[in-house]
Order: structure tokens, then C-alpha cells, then sequence
RNA sequence: GGUGCGUUAGCGAAGUUGGUUAUCGUGCCUCCCUGUCACGGAGGAGAUCACGGGUUCGAGUCCCGUACGCACCGCCA
């Protein structure tokens, strides 16, 4: 046995005591004849003393040293209050060297200076450090609560494919190439959606699991190619069933990791989200919300609003109180370049202080349109109103984006605070300009409403789902919907799709078959695990939560992956690498 | 696919209108030190300035390209 206690659990109370520890030298400080090593192991760190008479057992230990020593608890004279094992010490009796270290190319403390790709290179001294390896700790956390929640309320845990069949509708694949089926591939599972859907089918009623899920698409600070997913389905079930069994499972999570215990869960239809948030995921910590104010508008004299209007576009308003004094002009500058990634022509802006107003289009717009605004805003003393003129769909996610932007940089989102909603009612469809037709919003499983069947392939724009999202802090934490549940149903839809009999056939055929042999009505989420720890653990960078993470390229920097494989496995697989 | 920013000792950064020995902090090595806990003190080593090309008498600095990293838009059923 290397050791019998771990550097993070020795206390007042285990004075006396001859001990044997073992862990990584995190800090070796000589002061002559007396050493002081910081020992540190994935619990904590625990100060080992070597005196005159053994400070030579040490002479050549150096940092990252993996040692195992052996000695008496002691009480220290002046504690350490930034250690748990601040109050005592281990006072070295012997030191056996484990492991030797070169110097690290990072320094290992909870403040590093190194940057992140170095970081990734090297990610198993990154995980030494604890803002990492707690993250990991907390998620191993979060997973047994959401287990053992599940667990008492019947949900069994089955595992699916990993190697599965590609799908033609969403995100890009990874493939798998085949070597017994020569020129087939295997996929990797965007989600484990059809074969959960085939679970209600075989009657498992309640499944959840902790499922690994890929697609190949770009990357962006919330998003790996691989990620985990709570994957929930339920038999007999509906919205409000799923709802309350995924707010038991988030409260269970809160209170347990965070002691939260006052969590609220609205509803907000897409729809709405969209008009008062311009996004479906909308970071509800803060109010701000976004009027229209086209109707203020459709006779001004001002040229931009009135030709925007009469090309069917919208005006878009957004107040800020007390802003005047904190919002410049070249703030406005700098907002106006933002817009443009969002492909909005221009932020319009007024001020309203000391009773007159100022701003960007204080001289294009009459006295009387800007009293309306005055009226319909319910404007005071200190508040700037930004506008966005422009097509509708471009004016509230412009708007939308400003609206968060502007609200952190004047500091009005309590970083302490969770906010949650589910947004609902996504529309069925949504139309790909890429393909040039109508693809599914959520995916092809989806159910419409009710009062939406009869729109399903006649009315496709004004069609809407039973999917529904949770939001929390403006992270989209969670995607579910109600599936449809009989063939007719779903054939109807592959059909809206575009799909032909044929295409459905290779792609789908097992799994509408599954539906002629009776299915229970059944609806699930899909929570994604690593945004739910980013937020607990107050990171905006998903690499912090994944023990091994890819770069923005979708690069292994630690073991180089993707890498190129031996001609002898190309041959086994038939084949070739194009040379072009 | 697109936009922006970045790349200088092991690590993190500075480097002015282009100018001759590239600076600072930290880490590393050696020596001194019995109460430190970011120990302290003295000394030392350590750089093809990402890569390729160009402009120039002269390039870390200016220009073009490439690679890599980060963020964002598109994309992510």
C-alpha cells in the first residue's frame, strides 16, 4: 500500500498520528536545513515538513515528483487558512521517490498562465489542476443524482448502438467504414433517437441514458463533435409528464450540487420567444424585452423606416433604463459593425434625458412619431432606445443578439441567478435555403399539433410542433417533442419532407415498420450534459467540462487525431484516399 | 464556406515612425537561509521572433501567402 490517507483529509484531530502519504510535489520550498514539500493528490494538499535531520531525503525532488512518504501529524504553530489541512502538517520521518518528473511545460496551480491550446497538448497536467478536475468531479455528480432520480421513479438504463445507420435529415454523420460490407459505412448517432423510440415500441416505458452522441459539424465555445446527452423517453406520456420529470431531475440537481432549492420553470411559446427575445434560446435572467413598433411608423417621413415597412420588413425596439450616461457614441459605432454579423443594415438609437431627445435619428424623425414612441414605450429620464428596421426574421435576432450584449456589458445579468424556460411550440418546419425545400426544425419523429395536422403538407410555414427546448441562462440546455406515434402520421410527414417512397424505404424502413406493430404515445429530451455543468460551474467555455476536448478544429492536440492510418487498413477497408 | 483577433526563451507577455546587444515576469539550474505556505536573497543558462516568399542598404516591426490557436456568422434534424 502506497498510502493510507489522502492529502486532503488530515485535521486538527489526527495530531499524534504516524501516517503514510503519497501524491505529486506541487511546491518544494527550501528554506536551508528545513524543506517544506506541498503534496498534493486529487483531494487536496497537505504540507509535509522534513527537519534538519531528513531535509537530505528530499535534496534532488523536484516538482511533479510522484513521492510516498511517511511520518507524524502534527499541529501547526501559525495554520494555513487557505488549506482544509491547514492546521497541521506531516512531519517527514522518510520519502521514497515513486516517479520522477521533467520540468512541466505549465505551471500546475489553479492559476496557470498557460494558454489554452498548450493546455489541451498537455491535458493530463491540466487535470491536475482543480479549476478542471472539479468540473469533472461535479459532473460525476450530476450524473449519479440524475441516475438515482430516474432510477426511483422507474426509468431503466439501456444502452443503444454505437455503431449505427446514417441518417439523411440534420447534422452531418461521422461514418464508419464497413470491412465485411465492402463500400458500407456505419454512423456514429447524432442521438440514440430512433432506438429509443424503439424501446417505447418494446414496451421499455421509461429509459434514460447517458449517451454519447457525435455530429460533424463546426464547432463553437458550447459545442464539441462529441458530447453527452441525459437521453429520457417515456410511454403514456405527455408534455406536462416529461416536463415535470425533467424540473424533479434539475431541482435534485441544483439543490444537491448548489443548494438551490427556488427554482421557477415558465413557459414561453417559440413564437413569443422570438418576438420579445429575438432567439429561441432567450437568457431570461434579465427583462429588457423587444417591442414592435412598426405600427408607429407606417406613414414617417423618415425614408428608412417607411420604405423598410412598406417592403414588409418590421421596426424592432429595445429600452434600456438609465443607460444615457453609459452608452456612447461610439459604443453605437461599435454596435452598428455588431448588427452586421446578423445581416441588420443599421441600429438606429435615441436618447431620452432631461425631458429632450438626442441620437442617431433625433433630426430624421418628426416631433409627433417621436412622442408616440415616448407614449407607446413609456419612455423616462435617462432611457435609450435602440431600433432595428429591417426584414423580421433579421430584425428581432439582430435586436435579440444587442439585447444581450449590451445587457452584460452594463452589467445586468445577475451571474448568480438561474433562470430556466421552456420555450414551446417550434414550428414543424423550417426552410433550408442550401436545399432549396422545406427540412425538419426538430426532426421527422416530431409531432405537429393538434391544430396544425391539416397544415402539415399545405401550409407548411404555419405549421407547428409539440417540440419544445429548456432554456437556462440563454444556453439551450435541453431538446425533446412529442413523437408521432402512428404510421400514417409519420408517412405524411417524410412525405412533406420530400422524401420518396424509396429514400424512406432504405433510410427509415425498419423503423416505420416498428410503428405498424403497435406504439405506445411516447415523447423525450435530450439534456445536454456539458452546458448543464458549464452553468453550475460558471464557465462559458465547454472545454473546461470534457476530460479530453477537441480544439474549434476539431483536433485532438494531445494525441493528434485525426491522423492517417497504414495503406494495410485502407486495404482491409477497400479504400482509397483520392489524391486531389 | 465566411469574418475578426492572435503566434516573440519552458510558460505568459512588452517591443515606439523599420536601425545595429530583442525587454520584463515567471519557470529552470547553482549557491545562501530553521517556520515557509505565491518563502526570501545572490548569481546563471535559456530565442532559427510560427513557416514560406516579397519590399528595403537594413524587417520581430511593412506587404502577400500558408499553417496552427481562439471567438463569431453560416451550419448544428
Amino acid at each position: 500500500m502506497n498510502r493510507d490517507h489522502t492529502c486532503g483529509e488530515l485535521r486538527k484531530s489526527d495530531a499524534g498520528k504516524h501516517v503514510k502519504l503519497a501524491g505529486w510535489v506541487a511546491k518544494r520550498r527550501n528554506l536551508g536545513s528545513i524543506v517544506f514539500i506541498d503534496l498534493r493528490d486529487r483531494y487536496g494538499i497537505t504540507q509535509i515538513t522534513f527537519d534538519e535531520s531528513h531535509s537530505d531525503l528530499v535534496k534532488d525532488v523536484r516538482n511533479e515528483y510522484v513521492i510516498e512518504v511517511e511520518g507524524t501529524v502534527s499541529v501547526k504553530e501559525n495554520p494555513n487558512p487557505k488549506l482544509a489541512t491547514g492546521e497541521i502538517e506531516v512531519v517527514a520521518e522518510s520519502c521514497k521517490v515513486l516517479s520522477s518528473a521533467k520540468t512541466t511545460p505549465m505551471i500546475i496551480a489553479d492559476e496557470t498562465d498557460a494558454l489554452e491550446d498548450l493546455r489541451l497538448k498537455y491535458r493530463y497536467l491540466d487535470i491536475r489542476r482543480n479549476p478542471i478536475k472539479d468540473k469533472l468531479i461535479l459532473r460525476d455528480k450530476v450524473t449519479t443524482i440524475v441516475r438515482r432520480v430516474l432510477h426511483e421513479d422507474d426509468f431503466i438504463e439501456v444502452e443503444t448502438p454505437i455503431l449505427s445507420k446514417s441518417t439523411p435529415e440534420g447534422a452531418r454523420d461521422y461514418l464508419v467504414p464497413s470491412r465485411l460490407y465492402k463500400g458500407r459505412f456505419y454512423a456514429l448517432p447524432q442521438s440514440p433517437q430512433q432506438y429509443k423510440q424503439l424501446l417505447m415500441i418494446g414496451g421499455i416505458d421509461r429509459y434514460f441514458q447517458i449517451a454519447r452522441c457525435f455530429r460533424d459539424e463546426d464547432l463553437r465555445a458550447d459545442r464539441q463533435p462529441e458530447f453527452t446527452q441525459i437521453d429520457i423517453e417515456m410511454s403514456f406520456a405527455d408534455e406536462e409528464d416529461i416536463f415535470a420529470e425533467v424540473e424533479k431531475v434539475m431541482k435534485a440537481v441544483f439543490k444537491e450540487t448548489k443548494g438551490i432549492e427556488d427554482l421557477s420553470f415558465p413557459r414561453i411559446k417559440y413564437v413569443d420567444a422570438m418576438d420579445k427575445y429575438g432567439s429561441d434560446k432567450p437568457d431570461v435572467r434579465f427583462g429588457n424585452e423587444m417591442c414592435d413598433v412598426t405600427s408607429l411608423f407606417e406613414n414617417s417621413s423618415f425614408s428608412v423606416f417607411a420604405n423598410t415597412i412598406k417592403d414588409g420588413g418590421i421596426i424592432k425596439a429595445l429600452v434600456f433604463h438609465n443607460a444615457c450616461d453609459k452608452l456612447s457614441r461610439k459604443k453605437f459605432d461599435e454596435l452598428t459593425e455588431f448588427v452586421k454579423i446578423y445581416k441588420a443594415k443599421a441600429i438606429a438609437y435615441l436618447k431620452y434625458d432631461k425631458n429632450e431627445f438626442s441620437g442617431s435619428v433625433n433630426n430624421a424623425l418628426p416631433e409627433n412619431e417621436k412622442e408616440a414612441l415616448k407614449d407607446f414605450l413609456k419612455l423616462e429620464n435617462g432611457d435609450v432606445v435602440m431600433m432595428i428596421a429591417d426584414k423580421k426574421a433579421i430584425a428581432q435576432v439582430a435586436l435579440g443578439a444587442v439585447r444581450k450584449k449590451v445587457a452584460e456589458e452594463l452589467g445586468l445579468i445577475d451571474k448568480n441567478k438561474y433562470a430556466f424556460a421552456w420555450i414551446t411550440e417550434f414550428p414543424m418546419y423550417e426552410y433550408s435555403e442550401e436545399e432549396g425545400r422545406y427540412v425538419s426544425a426538430h426532426h421527422p419523429f416530431t409531432a405537429p399539433r393538434d391544430e396544425d395536422v391539416d397544415k402539415l403538407i399545405d401550409d407548411k410555414a404555419n405549421c407547428y410542433s409539440r417540440a419544445y427546448d429548456l432554456v437556462l441562462n440563454g444556453y439551450e440546455l435541453l431538446s425533446g417533442s412529442v413523437r408521432i406515434h402512428n404510421s400514417e402520421m409519420q408517412a405524411k410527414v417524410f412525405d412533406a419532407l420530400g422524401l420518396t417512397k424509396e429514400q424512406i424505404k432504405n433510410k427509415f424502413g425498419f423503423f416505420i415498420e416498428a410503428f405498424d406493430y403497435g406504439a405506445p404515445p411516447h415523447c423525450g429530451v435530450g439534456i445536454g450534459i456539458e452546458r448543464l455543468i458549464m452553468i453550475l460551474s460558471g464557465t462559458d467555455n465547454i472545454k473546461d467540462v470534457v476530460a479530453f476536448p477537441k480544439t474549434a478544429t476539431a483536433y485532438d492536440l494531445m494525441a493528434d487525431a485525426p491522423s492517417t492510418v497504414d495503406q494495410d487498413q485502407l486495404d482491409f477497408l477497400s479504400l482509397q484516399i483520392r489524391k486531389d
